[in-house]
RNA sequence: GGCCCAGUGGCUCAGUUGGUUAGAGCGCCGCCCUGUCACGGCGGAAGUCGAGAGUUCGAGUCUCUUCUGGGUCGCCA
């Protein structure tokens, strides 16, 4: 039976009692996370977010009559004690912060009896996500998931504050906007007033914050919800949050300088971990070049060689054809993993093709300096000898080949590089390497549409002394674009947006816009941009991405309160659901049922 | 859309080459216990082996289909 707590005041939180409150009378709330009857006298762990508190009742402290209602407690039942606090006479509890000490119960009420839980309330749960997710709402009781709550309350609470302070001013955009054909897929929102329309939600707040540029605000940030219904990634859910921000007068030095600050205090403040300053820059080029991925994780080496001149004129075909086709030959040394076993191998072969790599040539170096490779009976012994040396190769190395394009050499190498790492177990969640990758490429050969896309959006500025490339060589245009990367993870990223409009004019027609088609799409912001537009710069973090490095988590949903499950659905509210008749005429809408759907 | 992994009491798992009545730990229920905190003792309940079909004398185990969850490629300016 549920009794109210009219007349009662909780004092403080359970984990918020010290020492120094011995002898003070308290009044404590919380969930029973543990009641240890031994007859005569009853322990019971009380929880609440900031951990636990021993509570003791005892005949004598307690009237007979709460003393009985101390026996039925269970796991999850929410009471309300009022009672001393004591120095523990028993044994102390060194895995309790609050270990030395307990509340002598006086009076208790239960405000709320519980259901025996579906998986144990407790922490480092190995319950399947399928069952956390549906009671997601205990699932989010559990201590991990808490304290990554309060970690992101926190990481969002310092950014308003570090941003506040260099003149930065939190300005909202909308929700409901205009649907964008460039990028990723739009979530629609149905009109009722204008049948047959829709509003987009916003992928990020792009167009805005330019906008708010041009207003003058000089200095903008958002802590901004996004949406891309596209498909999900451990890192990626259709809804997630940006920090996103936007500087007027500024080239990317000055974007730069105040982001690098930022994750500094940041990380010193959240984590107590110095981020030191400046931090490392490479360009787009020489991270392919060295890691085969844009993100590159610098926390190891196992960078990528590029062996193309010397099997140029080997007996391996495989080499040498891909060669001829205009490709690339590039090794990695696993530095120590010459003894792989050959299953071992095979599976990494596999992995390979899974990038899109026909296969994957090896050579092994056992500990004692054998060589066994499985393409030595093409190439002569001098040739081997120069191909393991171009690679540093030692007794106890294995060294790995990829031979094709350049950018599937480079995914595969990048990706394997990754998986080894892994395997290895180098990988250390508590060291935190930033690099910033600058100068990306401004566009992108788009196979599918037969044209140029733009690498970040179509308002990317281009470095001044690329421009004449445009029209001789477009791919080879680099942009002022950087992302911030952190241990192989892109955090965020931004670039120098275009404001001059012969510079946006040039760029629209590279990308297969007619002049019609870019002002129908984005006529509002090339019309601001005619009275008067400021340069101006940005970036926007992934804050839950962020926050899951931080945190140490694998996965986004650990940082998210309610998170979609892979197929972007949410298994506790069951959404989405389908809209009933009235909904869909107000909405003017008809479903086309799919194939194969039954009603 | 493709590929890979998993699904066995409430939870986490074991289950051999296809072979009797499918097990364990935790949890749960009842009784006992005045210093427990991974409390302890005694007793008890709890299973459509994700679902469907097939092979077989016989399927948790083999085959196919399908559902659910996870990872990943494509996709994500």
């Amino acid at each position: 039976m549920a009794e109210s707590m009219k007349g009662l005041h909780r004092s403080c939180r359970c984990a918020e009692v010290t020492a120094q409150a011995v002898g003070q009378k308290l009044t404590l709330m919380g969930w029973v996370q543990k009641a240890r009857d031994k007859g005569s006298i009853i322990f019971v762990d009380l929880r609440d977010r900031t951990g636990i508190m021993q509570v003791i009742f005892e005949n004598g402290s307690v009237s007979d009559e709460d003393f009985k209602k101390a026996g039925t407690l269970r796991a999850e039942f929410v009471i309300a004690v009022t009672g001393v606090v004591e120095k523990r006479r028993g044994e102390a509890n060194p895995n309790l912060a609050t270990g030395d000490i307990e509340l002598r119960a006086e009076s208790m009420r239960i405000l709320s009896e519980a259901e025996v839980p579906p998986f144990p309330i407790e922490e480092n749960s190995r319950t399947k996500d399928e069952i956390r997710l549906k009671y997601r709402y205990l699932d989010l009781r559990r201590p991990d998931l808490q304290r990554n709550l309060m970690l992101k309350s926190r990481v969002m609470m310092l950014t308003r504050q570090f941003f506040a302070k260099e003149g930065f001013l939190e300005i909202e955009t909308p929700m409901l906007g205009k649907t964008t054909p460039e990028g990723a897929r739009d979530y629609l929102v149905p009109s009722r007033i204008h049948p047959g329309c829709f509003y987009g939600l916003p992928q990020s707040p792009q167009l805005y914050k330019q906008l708010l540029m041009c207003s003058g605000f000089d200095r903008y940030i958002q802590i901004a919800r996004c949406f891309r219904d596209e498909d999900l990634r451990a890192d990626r859910q259709p809804e997630f949050t940006q920090i996103d921000m936007e500087l007027s007068f500024v080239d990317v030095d000055d974007v730069i300088d105040v982001n690098e600050r930022f994750l500094a205090y940041l990380f010193k403040e959240v984590l107590g971990v110095t981020v030191s300053l400046p931090i490392p820059r490479i360009t787009w080029q020489e991270a392919m070049d060295r890691f085969g991925s844009d993100k590159p994780d610098m926390r190891f080496g196992m960078e990528l060689c590029d062996v193309s001149g010397l099997v140029k004129d080997c007996g391996f075909s495989v080499f040498t054809g891909a060669l001829a086709s205009g490709g690339t030959v590039r090794g990695i040394n696993a530095k120590g993993q010459g003894g792989m076993p050959r299953k071992k191998i095979d599976k990494l072969v596999e992995f390979a093709k899974g990038y899109g790599a026909k296969g994957l040539a090896y050579i092994a170096i056992t500990a004692e300096g054998e060589v066994k490779s499985s393409f030595g009976k093409f190439m002569t012994e001098d040739e081997m000898k120069a191909l393991i040396a171009a690679m540093k190769g030692e007794p106890g190395d294995l060294l790995l080949f990829a031979a094709d394009k350049k950018k599937l050499v480079w995914d595969v190498l990048g990706a394997l590089r990754l998986e080894i790492a892994k395997d290895m177990g180098i990988l250390d969640k508590n060291e935190f390497c930033f690099v910033w990758v600058t100068e990306f490429p401004l566009l992108e050969w788009s196979e599918e549409e037969g044209r140029f896309t733009a690498m970040h959006h179509p308002f990317t500025m281009l470095m001044e002394e690329d421009l004449s490339l445009l029209d001789t060589d477009p791919g080879a245009v680099r942009a002022k674009a950087y992302d911030i990367v952190l241990n192989g993870n892109e955090i965020g990223g931004g670039s120098v947006r275009i404001h001059q409009d012969d510079i946006q004019e040039r760029m629209f027609k590279e990308l297969g816009f007619t002049p019609e088609e870019a002002h129908k799409q984005f006529g509002f912001l090339l019309d601001a941009f005619t009275y008067g537009v400021p340069p101006h710069a940005g970036l926007a973090y992934g804050l839950d991405r962020l926050v899951m490095l931080m945190a140490g988590c694998d996965s986004i949903r650990d940082v998210i309160a309610f998170p979609k499950v892979k197929d972007a659905s949410c298994l506790m509210t069951e959404a989405p659901t389908r809209a009933d008749d009235k909904q869909l005429a107000e909405l003017s809408l008809k479903i086309a049922e799919p194939e194969g759907a039954e009603e």
